[in-house]
DNA sequence: GGTGGCTCAGTGGTCTAGCCAATAACATCG
DNA sequence: CGATGTTATTGGCTAGACCACTGAGCCACC
């Protein structure tokens, strides 16, 4: 996708996108290497049929996300071969990588839960609990729990009270969640979900660490094989 | 770091980041939550003391990163409550978040020797080895290996082959490089640390997961001990 | 009473034109 | 030959104008 977010629904495209693109796209025609300089402003602009602000905007979307690096009075020079931009889309190329975000699962919420089993607050607890009630009673009225799914697991993530790993976590929130809608979906699915949700939070309760690790290792492992028939 | 790369030497204060930091900070005085609107371009252009067009550039880059969301005809709109834009930049904020990128390390690369334990080829192998061998005549010469470390480390990310993994460890790596100077800095740790790098080579060569996991988080947990002195 | 279309004010999108500032290559001087 | 000044080139930024989209209010028409 283009630089602007997961997705939009209708509206507008903006032209300095448009214009990434097309940078992007002769870098690749002409096999431009690192460190290789686009052409000046001036002329790609109106080799492009954009202005030189239109021009401008697109090379700060690709200098921030560190394509390009534009230097005044030199030019503008290739940094990083295109293409190989933010997490997500790096990965949502591959359609066939659940197994990696498992992997990622596994290495952050494993040690985001033996986190929150030290560092867990009573109201981190509500929180957890709160999720549960409400996977629970959509469960128990014919729904899937998605959303307490998702909100159980946001719970532990706070309540482990790291903010580096959180940010992590909502790194891959994007793939995880894809993950987590598909396993869902398996007929008994939710309730055992619910069941490795429970052994996650008394763990938590209790303070065990080792145990909240194990029993989120295990709930990892056990969208692992959903996510694999899937696949 | 800011919107450009991990460094920049000398140059370039270009205007368009500065603006993005007073509008963050703006964002922050006035309270504003996700959702809230910007004034319009024009006001706030007058307001900054900037051109539309400069604004306009600002806006790009915040765009880009995900904070706000310009609308056409409507306004520009906070998605994301800004200061948590790039993980490095949110930590960096406060200094002492070393135990935090502690727990980030112990996390990923703990999983990752694992995994590296299972996956690695030959020429994982090699890189490996031949980052141990530069480490250790670094330090036979009096250096303290932060080179060869970092090149120990990057090869074990290579040998897990989790491309999701390694794009996480990517993105603390700046932190981490931090920590790692800090680290070495102290007079026996160098040899500890090549030590404590044998011991996971060895697992990892030996295929055996569980010890490459262990031996990899006792020198994360090495490493954090340092941390904490210098902290 | 409601539904659809119209208008209009406000807002971002983009362009043109121009001058300023940094860089690097080159010419010049000692 | 080296240091230094000059200049062409390139990006940085501004100003002002006009276009296009959005949403709210209004009104004619069911």
């Amino acid at each position: 996708m283009s630089v602007g977010g997961t997705f939009r629904p209708v509206s507008r495209p903006r032209l300095y996108e448009q214009v990434v693109s097309e940078i992007e796209a002769w870098i690749a025609e002409n096999g431009l290497e690192v460190g290789a300089r686009l052409p000046p402003e001036r002329e790609l602009a109106a080799k492009l049929g954009v202005s030189r602000a239109t021009l401008s905007q697109a090379l700060v979307a690709m200098e921030v996300v560190g394509v390009v690096s534009v230097r005044h009075g030199d030019g503008v020079v290739l940094v990083e071969p295109a293409g190989s931009t933010k997490v997500v889309n790096a990965l949502r190329r591959h359609a066939q990588q659940l197994p990696e975000i498992i992997e990622a699962r596994d290495a952050l919420e494993t040690k985001l839960a033996a986190l929150a089993a030290e560092r867990r607050t009573d109201s981190d607890l509500a929180a957890m609990d709160e999720a549960l009630e409400s996977m629970e009673s959509d469960i128990a009225s014919g729904g899937r729990g998605v959303e307490g799914d998702e909100r159980f697991h946001a719970a532990v993530t706070a309540a482990g009270h790291s903010p580096l790993l959180a940010k992590l976590m909502v790194e891959i929130s994007d793939l995880i969640r894809e993950t987590r809608i598909a396993s869902l979906a398996q007929p008994d699915r939710p309730a055992r979900s619910l069941q490795g949700h429970r052994a996650i939070a008394d763990a938590i309760r209790a303070r065990d660490a080792a145990a909240a690790a194990l029993a989120m290792q295990q709930h990892v492992a056990m969208v692992s094989d959903v996510a694999h028939l899937k696949g």
